[in-house]
DNA sequence: TTCGTGTGGTAGC
DNA sequence: TATCGCTACCACACGAA
């Protein structure tokens, strides 16, 4: 559609094209306001910002101040979760429940940010009739602001603001996805991919880069004799990173506040400077980039980098450049240090840069001259004066593995690498680990290692997405853990849709309270000692859908049984990735047209469509009853009970009706999610439909076929009695909590025999197709409901691909009118 | 043997 | 008043088919 109109209604596609049209044609006046206006601060970048009810400014003009600075308008709030931010003055009564998970803001907030520059915390404009709004008000007076807990809307962001893990974390992907970009635009293919190992890798690090920074900009030298650490407070808050002044003293990063004080009565405690880090980062990064001296710069971390000549230098050379990058980087940086380990392979240059710490760099070559310069050391020199530890991949558990029954001090590389051969190093550590340090012993890099210099673009590809949090976990029911796990995933849902990618696997983790850990940690709102335990779903269909999301981990929780109160750590990740433009999103099906090859006979087009476009297939890979089944099994493992799982009681409705109010609703509501885990709404109520009244055998329509015999859905062949099965079924999910994955997979079984039947069974699927569609429209109330959008996604997903896809194929021979729920409302 | 799942280890300050 | 114990990725063990 050049024109950016919606075209008027043609078959089935006629709604998704209408909402691809208007949004296009919003989307073009967007694009024509940037274009018009000129380019803005991205502040709004990332934000899905809908505007509710009447707003001063009003609606237009938020709405060309956000599109102007990098945001997205949201037109129409089909759920929240479309929308990262909600503005409006108030938030109405019947909208509280529902927005609970939102973040929902005053005007106030949007022109804030305007002035400021930036994007701003939301939570202090949080609009009136808010949780959050209500947390501001009742904390009044606190200079420190709210004080949020677990159970508050806003505490994700809020401890994630704070945390320096989750900082580190963050940096380092979006370090790896700017060398990815930049790698895939430089390099088109793979061609200056290194096919042999380079000549020298340089290895730059900060010393103790957050306690350097935050120094400096507490007005401290760079190299300062006064001990200084980096925390956030008391005395059980972690030492993130402490200079050497206070290494002297036994100081170590991770260590608690407290024991650093016992050990240091001097120690200054400086506070997190996050934004100092990133711009010093951004700093050491051009300063790298601006040499032009290397043929590559690989990110290790926010303060870490790897960076490689592909041609021959000689010593000096070398010499000179960690001398040049080391000056750089200190005027660069306010006086920030880095030092540099130079050697032929990664680990050389890694053990190089241990030993040339602190403020100073090493050059390892394989022959130094001998009573030449001390900055040149050759590999047994490295391996003679660093430890294990110092290898890359080898902690505290490798280490203590391998050296069962040698401890009693630190051993050197090359006295470990004496007492082991290779295949012993294998049969300790197994085939890969054991290999791995065989090689390091070597000093040759290994395979993993390897990678990143041989093809950067699979090893830096992201794989997963994930967000933990094991800190200040606290909850009293299970209810506060659901609402928990809403917010949770949308925040992964929005940096997926930051990504454009989806999942099609998700895992939850969780962290419980061992049995015996006291109830509190000696750390405030710590974890403590934890058992943990995970648990994963394979969605079948690549999904960013927070609500289908949301129910799986919701479920996978119950099947942890971990009661509220030992909960102490909680984590979400998605796994198998792809790029959403490839997958099948809702309402944005392309067909695809213009690939279609003409095809002689129906026989050939099937056998073509059957290798071309294999079925879409929507299935729980693990069926929770076999789930149950293999934990029934390994009674010795420290997997929790399932057991008043596998029986859970029918609710007793009278004597939930003596409870309050509500007490009862939330049993019922336990008791839904229970069930929808549970049951199967297809095997409990077939025998209901096969004595039915519905139907009869002249009616059959798919059995008629002269080639191909019946097609059953559940031992039914008649087409009418499937029918009323399954409109009962939609009927009964849409009023519970959606439909059950396996029954979902059987009905797709079904949909794609019918497929498989031939044009012939054409009028069947469409006829099933409609039968959806219209459950959905009589249903439209329930709009608002996640089973209605699990339904909804179902029909789109699912059913409108198959339809898609005979059209494709036998456009000639039917006519194929559908027309989607639910009625549009034309401008 | 191969595959999937759950668990555990490592790195950065 | 505390305090902000993350995250991506790999490898191993084990069980099922």
């Amino acid at each position: 559609m050049d024109d950016g109109h919606a075209a008027p209604n043609q078959g089935f596609d006629g709604y998704r094209e209408y909402f691809v049209g208007k949004r296009q044609l919003q989307k073009a006046q967007e694009d024509q306001l940037r274009e018009v206006c000129g380019a803005r601060p991205s502040i709004f970048r990332g934000c899905r910002v809908h505007v509710n009810g009447r707003t001063d400014p009003d609606r237009e003009e938020l709405r060309r101040e956000i599109v102007m600075h990098g945001g997205t308008f949201v037109h129409y709030l089909a759920r929240p979760s479309d929308a990262t931010h909600i503005v409006a003055e108030h938030v109405p009564t019947a909208k509280r429940r529902l927005w609970r998970v939102c973040k929902v803001v005053r005007p106030a907030w949007v022109l804030a940010c305007l002035r400021s520059g930036k994007l701003l915390p939301w939570q202090p404009y949080a609009a009136a009739g808010t949780e959050a709004a209500a947390g501001i008000v009742a904390s009044a007076g606190s200079p420190q602001g709210p004080r949020l807990t677990c159970k508050d809307p806003g505490f994700i962001e809020d401890f994630f603001a704070k945390s320096r893990l989750h900082h580190l974390s963050t940096w380092k992907a979006a370090l790896r996805e700017k060398f990815l970009d930049r790698y895939l635009r430089t390099n088109e293919g793979a061609l200056n991919d290194l096919r042999a190992p380079p000549a020298h890798i340089l290895h730059v690090d900060f010393d103790c880069f957050f306690a350097t920074v935050s120094g400096i900009k507490a007005g401290y030298q760079s190299k300062t004799e006064v001990p200084l650490a980096v925390c956030h407070g008391g005395s059980s808050s972690d030492v993130a990173s402490c200079n050497y002044a206070a290494r002297e003293c036994g100081i170590r990063n991770g260590m608690w506040v407290s024991k650093a004080q016992e050990l240091c009565p001097n120690l200054v405690c400086l506070p997190y400077t996050y934004d100092a880090y990133e711009t010093v980062s951004n700093s050491f990064y051009e300063v790298l980039e601006d040499l032009k001296a290397f043929d590559a710069v690989y990110p290790i971390s926010v303060d870490e980098a790897v960076c490689v000549i592909d041609r021959p230098l000689d010593t000096l050379s070398c010499q000179e450049l960690c001398i040049r990058i080391r000056a750089e980087v200190a005027e660069r940086t306010g006086g920030c240090v880095v030092s540099i380990g130079c050697a032929p392979s990664l680990v050389l240059a890694r053990l190089a840069l241990k030993r040339a710490k602190p403020d100073g760099y090493l050059v390892c070559v394989k022959e130094p001259i001998k009573g030449g310069d001390t900055q040149v050391v050759s590999p047994a020199h490295l391996f003679e004066t660093c430890t294990l530890r110092d290898l890359p991949g080898i902690g505290r558990a490798i280490a203590e593995k391998l050296l069962l029954g040698f401890t009693g001090h630190e051993h050197t590389i090359a006295q470990v690498s004496q007492l082991f051969s290779r295949s012993e190093l294998i049969t300790r550590l197994g085939s890969i680990t054991g290999a791995k340090l065989a090689d390091l012993f070597q000093g040759l890099d290994d395979v993993e290692s390897s990678r990143m210099l041989r093809n950067p673009r699979a090893y830096f590809a992201r794989k997963s997405l994930s967000a933990e949090i094991n800190w200040g976990i606290r909850f009293d029911s299970v209810p506060e853990i659901d609402a928990f796990l809403d917010r949770l995933v949308q925040y992964l849902v929005s940096k997926i849709n930051e990504l454009c990618m989806t999942t099609s696997q998700i895992v939850l983790k969780i962290a419980r309270r061992s049995s015996d850990a006291p109830i509190e940690p000696p750390k405030y709102l710590g974890m403590g000692d934890c058992d943990s335990f995970s648990k994963s779903c394979q969605l079948g269909l690549a999904t960013n859908n927070p609500g289908v999301i949301s129910a799986e981990i919701k479920a996978a929780f119950r099947m942890l049984s971990c009661p509220a109160k030992e909960l102490r750590g909680i984590a979400v990740q998605f796994l198998k990735l792809r790029e959403a433009s490839t997958s099948h999103m809702p309402r944005q099906l392309r067909l695809p047209f213009s690939t279609i090859k003409p095809l002689e006979t129906p026989k050939n087009r099937m056998k073509a469509s059957v290798t071309e476009l294999p079925p879409v297939v929507y299935k729980r890979a693990t069926p929770i009853k076999d789930f149950f089944e293999r934990h029934k099994r390994t009674s010795n493992s420290p997997s929790p009970d399932f057991t008043h799982m596998m029986s859970a009681p029918a609710l007793c409705e009278s004597f939930l009706g003596e409870l309050p109010t509500d007490l009862a609703e939330e049993i019922r509501r336990e008791h839904r999610i229970y069930q929808k885990a549970r049951s199967s709404y297809l095997q409990s109520s077939r025998k209901k439909v096969e004595t039915g009244v519905h139907g009869n055998t002249s009616e059959h329509i798919l059995e008629n076929s002269e080639i191909l015999g019946p097609i059953t859905f559940q031992n039914l062949t008649s087409q009418e009695k499937i029918k009323s099965l399954v409109r009962e079924w939609i009927s009964q999910t849409l009023r519970s909590d959606g439909p059950n994955h396996e029954d979902l997979s059987l009905f797709t079984s079904y949909l794609d025999r019918l497929i498989s039947g031939g044009p012939r069974r054409l009028p069947a699927l469409l006829s099933m197709a409609r039968l959806i569609s219209d459950q959905l429209r009589i249903h439209e109330s329930y709009g608002d409901k996640q089973s209605f959008h699990e339904w909804e996604e179902y029909l789109v997903r699912v059913v409108l691909v198959r339809l898609n896809r005979c059209k494709q194929l036998y456009t000639q021979n039917v006519e194929i009118l559908f027309d989607i729920y639910p009625q549009i409302d034309r401008p």
